[in-house]
DNA sequence: CGAATTTCCTAAACTACTTCATTTTTAATC
DNA sequence: GATTAAAAATGAAGTAGTTTAGGAAATTCG
């Protein structure tokens, strides 16, 4: 069985058949139905997540009970309350699957003794991390930039794919705006362009 | 000389006295005066940065004009343009000196090299990115969660030795707000509390 | 298929935050 | 230590985005 994984991992380090196999079999398949929980608030999370077919996304409730999405994730991206899974601490939010879908994990004790294994593998983390770290950081930015209507411009044009996979009330809360606010905004692009 | 920087790397990992002298005499002290700038938009940046002694901020300048902060970093932290750093592409950010300072930086190619030649360079710099990557999403988080009010009020908790010792006008738009607003929520505070 | 539930839309009232314009306070500089 | 510049405060008017509430579409699932 050569998963999908290898793949993506062979994107960033070049690995021997040997530790392809090595990498490969630590990840488990596991199919998840739509509106199951990958991840729970006050549970340590156990797992990184790779989605290999799919969709999902995390979120948190605020005290009034305000539900906020913090990321989504589709095919080949990672997922995972990363507070909880670096600092193997209780989770703060959820992760849910918005379809059916299903996902490689990788145990945390299991990725620690790769890291300390092989130079190779801890690269490979390395990397990641330091790419999703740069990626955050543009999120940062691009929310005290922007308004919330260049938000959604920006993220439509950049995430188009994600954009018609996820409920509008997601998108909303994750652009950091309500639903109704998002429905004007594309209500309004619609009239503009007749 | 025994750098600050080698008891920093050494909360993360344990190194030998060869390798001490070896990842220490990578780090290069430049003194940095007031208003002077470490990075700038355009031109790729070289260093990673640490501080050993002083204040910085981040910050990128919007369409039109807006001053938006996106870091801050005193003594101990790290302030760098990640996705200039990392992908060695050209900054969009500005990182300019608060006060008289120290840093601490390291060159791109030699931290490659390092990273190379010894396991345990690699791992200390998976570690640094991964606590990275967890602390902002925490802030993103918190971004999303919180009115202006309650992220002034949060962040005063958490991180006072910082507001103390940057300008308003910087912490408002780091908080993502106008610095007159934030002067009123101070001066609410005040009042209140007689 | 049909009922139930979830998602989306519309619209008016409301408010958190901004903008602009002026004054006061603090800090930098010769 | 006076002069100039930069930062903070204050007030009034405006706006981006929220809230609330009701109804219309879609989806889900038995």
């Amino acid at each position: 069985m050569t998963k999908k994984i290898v793949e993506y991992i062979e994107k960033f380090v070049k690995l021997t058949d040997e530790e392809k196999q090595q990498i490969g079999s630590c990840f488990k398949e596991v199919k998840i139905k739509k509106r199951q929980f990958i991840v729970q608030p006050n549970f340590t999370t156990k797992h990184r997540n790779y989605v290999s077919k799919g969709a999902f996304r995390a979120y948190v409730i605020g005290d009034k009970g305000q539900d906020h999405t913090i990321n989504f994730a589709i095919d080949d991206w990672w997922i995972t309350d990363y507070n909880s899974y670096i600092f193997q601490q209780p989770a703060t939010m959820f992760v849910v699957a918005l379809e059916d879908s299903i996902i490689l994990q990788i145990d945390y004790e299991t990725e620690q003794e790769l890291k300390r294994k092989n130079h190779k593998f801890e690269t490979f983390f390395r990397i990641i991390a330091e790419r999703g770290l740069a990626f955050q950081q543009r999120r940062i930015i691009s929310n005290l930039i922007h308004t919330a209507e260049e938000r959604y411009e920006h993220y439509v044009s950049k995430y188009p794919q994600i954009v018609q996979r996820v409920p509008q009330y997601a998108l909303a809360s994750f652009l950091g705006m309500t639903t109704e606010f998002l429905s004007r905004i594309r209500n309004k692009k619609v009239s503009k362009k007749s």
